[in-house]
DNA sequence: AAGTGGTCTAGACCACGGC
DNA sequence: CCGTGGTCTAGACCACTTC
């Protein structure tokens, strides 16, 4: 029996749902040792190559590393989807405060370049989030979230001031966020966003601007951000 | 016979170079079909498993594309190692010029700061090559690029006004760039930079930072970008 | 139908880490 | 030392694409 086990996924993929679920679970922790390959080739009755694909592949992803000679391990938390390491919100996940104000959430139309980043009819309903991020005492971000208004009906209502808006698409309406196209550049802030920052008119802030994937590469999300520049910058490790 | 064929390397390492090579050397472009694993594992001697591995590595670098049913073909190319997508360097790309001139390249010595970034000694020297990048009538970008002394000799004085760094490294010193850590911001653009890239003080600039590894991930170039930001931005696809 | 990649087995030895 | 991950073999059947 070479492929499937006893439902339509290959032994491999059923490995690798059930360590992440057991890390989703909270029953692995970051840095906890994972089952070792011979270990877990003996609880799913795979082979050991079979064991070893399943962990590889969550190394490539990142939820697990390996160490020779000592084990497997569940990697440290990963940076979150789509955002940036700013100092703030490093702050913010070891225990201080950051949150986002809703500014404006409302359903727009007629704004046809975005709908045509979201690639749909140019005269689509949109809805519109605009939400400031900060810290107790200042913003360090403003970012403005476009999505198309039938596929989320009443998203605009809800309550976005905690908590990731990415989080309540996966939940509530079952959308899978696969991958961002992001374009990164530094612009000088003009008034809104100066006022907004509380920065000066015409201090540099990096501008980030993506359009989120779902699973089947269709575009749901279309996001402009504007980060204070002294407390953010982006990291990326490129390849080759 | 485990692991090392005639010389040090594993044999999937083996055939990623020897494939590598061939796509380097223009014998195999974009689009080709690479052998199929079949004939990999007879041609190397190996076995399917093995040959297999080989080709997964090459996927995930993004050298090769795999299609069930139908082969494995060289990936369309990629986005160029380090750079950002400009709209001059898309023009360059198109046929006009966009050339460098190199302002400063010289050994200096001292510099901690940057040593530690590349893991060597605080003490040691460093080659300094700083490149203003250019079309015919106006700067773009400012680039500053490190690297350590002992490992290049003769390189402070080798013409890098045409051509790629880069290729260079790779061509005459035998180093395999393999990724690189990227830190990008949004700065003002102080006197000097401000100067050579003919923008107002504090002008808003992208700047990037990036340490570049080689093939046993050892720190070899440190390099620190202004970017004219009207001109320039930057393209990420990021997953999850 | 022939060839391709995808999954899988049941073993093996090696190199490394921690005890 | 023992257990770990890293590499490897010589086969197998399946699912898919191309012709």
């Amino acid at each position: 029996m070479p492929s499937n086990g006893h439902n339509g996924l290959p032994a491999y993929q059923r490995i690798q749902t059930a360590i992440r679920h057991r890390i989703t679970n909270g029953e692995l922790k970051p840095g906890d040792s994972v089952a070792s390959e011979r270990e877990l080739a003996r609880l799913h009755s795979v082979s050991l190559m079979t064991a070893r694909h399943a962990l590889a592949g969550l190394e490539q992803e990142g939820v697990v590393e390996r160490r020779r000679g000592a084990g497997t391990f569940v990697a440290p938390p990963r940076i979150h989807f789509n955002k940036l390491m700013s100092y703030t919100e490093q702050m913010a996940s070891r225990g201080l405060s950051a949150a986002s104000k809703v500014i404006t959430s409302k359903e727009i139309e007629g704004e046809d370049e975005i709908a045509a980043r979201l690639m749909i009819p140019a005269t689509s309903k949109l809805i519109k989030v605009e939400r400031l991020r900060h810290t107790s005492d200042e913003p360090f971000a403003l970012e403005t979230c476009y999505l198309p208004a039938d596929k989320f009906p009443g998203l605009a209502s809800e309550p976005l001031g905690r908590g990731s808006l990415f989080s309540t698409l996966e939940r509530d309406y079952e959308v899978q966020l696969t991958y961002a196209d992001e374009e990164v550049d530094a612009t000088a802030a003009e008034n809104r966003v100066a006022q907004l920052l509380q920065v000066p008119r015409g201090a540099p802030v990096m501008r980030i601007r993506q359009v989120i994937y779902s699973s089947n590469a269709k575009p749901i999300i279309y996001v402009v951000g504007f980060y204070r520049a002294e407390r953010h910058s982006l990291f990326i490790r490129r390849f080759r």
